[in-house]
DNA sequence: GCAGTTGCCTAAAAGCTTTAGGCATGCGCA
DNA sequence: TGCGCATGCCTAAAGCTTTTAGGCAACTGC
């Protein structure tokens, strides 16, 4: 009958990731990827081994491609500057891919976490702090918070919550990044505990 | 047969909300919440559309209850006190119920967004900027980037990102609430526009 | 040109969603 | 107390997704 399409593990995690970003990361089915290979479903079963290992992989595709484009950004470029050229390529790639922006916070078991492009990611934000020197124990803090930051933003601004209002999403995101460059030149220092 | 059982649509809502935090939000099924009943599927969409309605009606309860916690939270306090404690019940909320807190996460068409408690959560965090006087273009930029902290902040912790590793969440969490605070304080002004 | 592997298929079971239509329970009213 | 009617929950059914088991045929390499 019809020859064989030549379904791959690759190609599928691909067609994957695509579909996610025109319909969606959860509305990412097994069934809706075989018919755009014009495949029966079953077929897809030899490549993947269920929905939720498709998933994974369209998951450490993207983190892979977000530390590939981080790292590019980065290069060459050190403290403020640094800062906003990673934040913008998060912000970017959210943006022009936010099917695969919500695979990157599909939950990884702790193995694969640990294997996948996230460690890659988080070690080049901790790179960029080099550039205002926190003493360590706050560098994790400021780590965490940068991270809190941009994925916040990027889920609420992709979520809708910043659109249809002034000032415009553009310029809120350039004033986000000047107060975090503000802020990590003038980490408080830790005070009282709270009771 | 069986009595009749009292299906409600705020019944089924509060239970759909219990649901969520045991199984979590994205498991949420009609079929599943009928089973907790003793009840037919087909029984519930008498009480509730479909199942984009149940969420939606899960989210809108979630809201609310995020919002009055938030405001009694409030009562009587005003600077870094406010913030503290708006930014904690933030957090305590997720952590004690974590599907409702993916509810409110879930995507509300404009106009049911509009009227949902949503609102009043985000004009408590304008109310708490006026205890640091910031200019009317930047307490916007402000509102936008403490809402960002505070919801990414709490989905990473949720997703795990910050366990096994030292120091432990509590802490960052305190000196995060410190840094916004110094932040606030210390506001930048607006820099020459990036290029 | 043959053997063997691999790839895609048919078949089938099980679960979720949603709609249509039916019976009876339990309420209001006489 | 008993009647009528509305409402609540049920049966039935179709359509979709996931996942497994097993089969035939098409390529690969010899």
């Amino acid at each position: 009958m019809a020859a064989r399409v030549g379904l791959t593990t690759e190609r599928l995690t691909r067609a994957g990731a695509e579909l996610a970003d025109e319909v969606g990361f959860a509305q990412v089915t097994v069934s809706e990827l075989a018919r755009r290979f014009d495949v029966k479903v079953a077929s897809l079963y030899s490549h993947v081994k269920n929905s939720h290992d498709l998933k994974t992989r369209i998951s450490l595709l993207a983190l892979a491609e977000l530390a590939d484009l981080a790292a590019e950004a980065l290069a060459g470029r050190a403290g403020k500057d640094a800062l906003a050229a990673f934040a913008d390529v998060y912000r970017d790639y959210a943006r022009e891919h936010p099917g695969r922006y919500a695979a990157t916070q599909f939950p990884l078991d702790p193995e694969t976490a640990a294997a996948s492009a996230g460690v890659r990611h988080a070690q080049m934000t901790r790179a960029i702090l080099r550039g205002y020197d926190l003493p360590e124990p706050e560098q994790t803090h400021a780590v965490r918070m940068l991270g809190s930051v941009f994925h916040g933003y990027v889920s609420l601004e992709l979520a809708g919550g910043f659109s249809h209002s002034a000032p415009d999403s553009e310029e809120t995101w350039s004033r986000v990044v000047d107060a975090l460059d503000a802020l990590l030149c003038n980490w408080p220092t830790p005070g009282p505990p709270r009771p």
